[in-house]
RNA sequence: GUGGAUGUAGCUCAGUUGGUUAGAGCACCGGAUUGUGGUUCCGGGGGUCGUGGGUUCAAAUCCCAUCUUCCACCCCA
């Protein structure tokens, strides 16, 4: 009988040992940076309802959905109209009313209003956890994958904004990753600039055509506009508003043309404030760029709004969020303003690994390896295993007295950083050969300064 | 979801116009080396050529379908 190749699904990934080590040292780190700077622990299940999902991440989100079928015999009771018409929206609703969720925040919204007579606001809270997207897969772009979401909400303060630049500052510098750039930009300008523009009816199209000015160009982006049958005037201050490379201008221009805008005001105001907040931040290494167009997908923001970019590597945004004042509306809590940002574990990893840039104590699987070297010398050494674990140390005895050869193997296998090595002469001396893997290096020592050593 | 590539051993890849038993390097296992790994030498195991059909005397090679991975669009972490 011949077992089918196993396999697992597109855009699934299995993860060896040294990946995960690898992986628990970015959400390691994210999660310390998370702890200090206020933020509270939550989960939420895998599967949410599908009616809490749909209708947020509008029609291009709707689709990349992943729909759990209802248990039982799901098609008796299924919309028999839809299915006879082929109709796959309409017969959805009718056999599936549970789905995986597709990013942290809506679960989270979802969240606050079930909530919120035990949580105290403003509530700050962070969560680690996959989400699921039918997206097509490729390089850096999964269908499971991890999010690393922190948010505040119940306070419209813009020191939440400008801490969260903060916070993105903090986790970069951390993980080594020194050249990014953070780009922001504000809603209320981009709705600013389409009212004034006299197109508040086309703001979504507006934007998403001025998002891909660094992809297309500027010829790119014009005739975009132009496809979608912007009015000349529009086309003639995009223009000009890309000519402008200064931070200044810019804002001295958008100050002009926003005289009679009140959110595009708003906007500005914000802005400045952030940039200002940003400058006396004392920041180690973000650079941040005001970037008007930028846009971002997600129809859920109505103010500030970020992305990451690594400088080093291209990937797309490592990180990226930005301010809602409506989300927990559609779950019938009113006037939460909320702000979050979400890391993006797996392309931070991309990118660690592209610039061989994960410190040493991410790449060390077992810390100290005891040779075997027969009965006696192994019953010694698991009393000396003992104390070495108690002491917080990662260790192993080798389970059988082999070959010097194939222990040592594994433990180079094994990224071990120490090997120590009893036998008889050391058990009449009470000593340890205790042996370096990486210089090769090897002295005989007490326990205690094995584990000083070791402990580094 | 639209368009385009890809798939041979665990990994990276050879494989001539269809033609015997499909190869290499690395990795793995054993030995040289009974207390010292990442070097060297010798030997060994491992593939129904992504999967399923079809064409042919004959298919890794040609055709179709399907899955995977990748690229562009869309969107995004």
């Amino acid at each position: 009988m011949a077992a089918n190749k196993p396999s697992i699904p597109k855009g699934t990934r299995d993860f060896l040992p040294s990946e995960m080590i690898r992986r628990d040292f970015i959400f390691d780190t994210i999660r310390k940076h998370f702890k200090r700077f206020a933020f509270m622990p939550i989960e939420t299940p895998s599967m949410e309802k599908l009616s809490t999902l749909t209708g947020k991440y509008g029609e291009e989100g709707d689709r990349l959905i992943f729909k759990i079928l209802n248990s039982g015999d799901y098609l008796r009771k299924a919309n028999k109209d839809a299915l006879a018409e082929g109709n796959s929206t309409k017969l959805t609703s009718s056999i599936s009313e549970k789905a995986l969720r597709y990013d942290l925040t809506v679960p989270f919204a979802r969240f606050v209003v079930q909530h919120q007579n035990e949580i105290q606001f403003p509530f700050k809270r962070y969560q680690i956890q996959p989400v699921w997207r039918a997206d097509r897969p490729q390089h850096g772009r999964y269908r499971e994958f991890y999010q690393c979401d922190a948010d505040v909400v119940g306070s419209d303060s813009l020191r939440y904004d400008v801490e969260l630049l903060s916070l993105i500052d903090e986790v970069m510098s951390d993980l080594s990753l020194v050249d990014y750039t953070i780009k922001i930009n504000n809603r209320k300008i981009l709705a600013g600039l389409a009212e004034v523009m006299g197109i508040a009816d086309q703001l979504t199209d507006y934007t998403v055509a001025i998002d891909k000015l660094d992809k297309v160009g500027e010829d790119g982006v014009i005739k975009e506009l132009e496809g979608r049958n912007m009015p000349s005037s529009v086309i003639s201050k995009t223009k000009k508003l890309f000519q402008l490379g200064d931070e200044e201008q810019t804002l001295a221009l958008l100050d002009d043309w926003f005289s009679d805008s009140s959110i595009g005001k708003k906007g500005l105001e914000e802005i400045r404030y952030l940039l200002n907040g940003a400058k006396n931040a004392d920041l180690r290494t973000a650079k941040i760029k005001f970037d008007i167009t930028l846009a971002r997908g997600l129809n859920y923001y109505t103010g500030s709004i970020y992305e990451v970019i690594s400088n080093e590597v291209e990937i797309g945004s490592i990180c990226g969020g930005g301010r809602y004042d409506d989300l927990t509306e559609v779950f019938g809590l009113k006037g939460i303003s909320g702000i979050g940002i979400s890391f993006g574990a797996e392309r931070i990893y991309d990118v660690l690994m592209k610039l061989d840039r994960f410190p040493e104590s991410a790449k060390e699987g077992i810390q100290l390896l005891f040779i075997n070297f027969g009965n006696e010398e192994a019953k010694h050494c698991e009393s000396l295993l003992r104390e070495v674990r108690r002491a917080g140390i990662n260790a192993e005895l080798y389970p059988e007295s082999s070959k010097m050869q194939k222990q040592m193997k594994f433990a180079n296998a094994n990224t071990v950083s120490w090997v120590a090595m009893v036998g008889e002469n050391e058990m009449k001396n009470k000593t340890i050969r205790l042996k370096n893997m990486i210089s090769g290096e090897q002295e005989d020592v007490s326990i205690e300064t094995l584990i000083i050593k070791v402990k580094g």
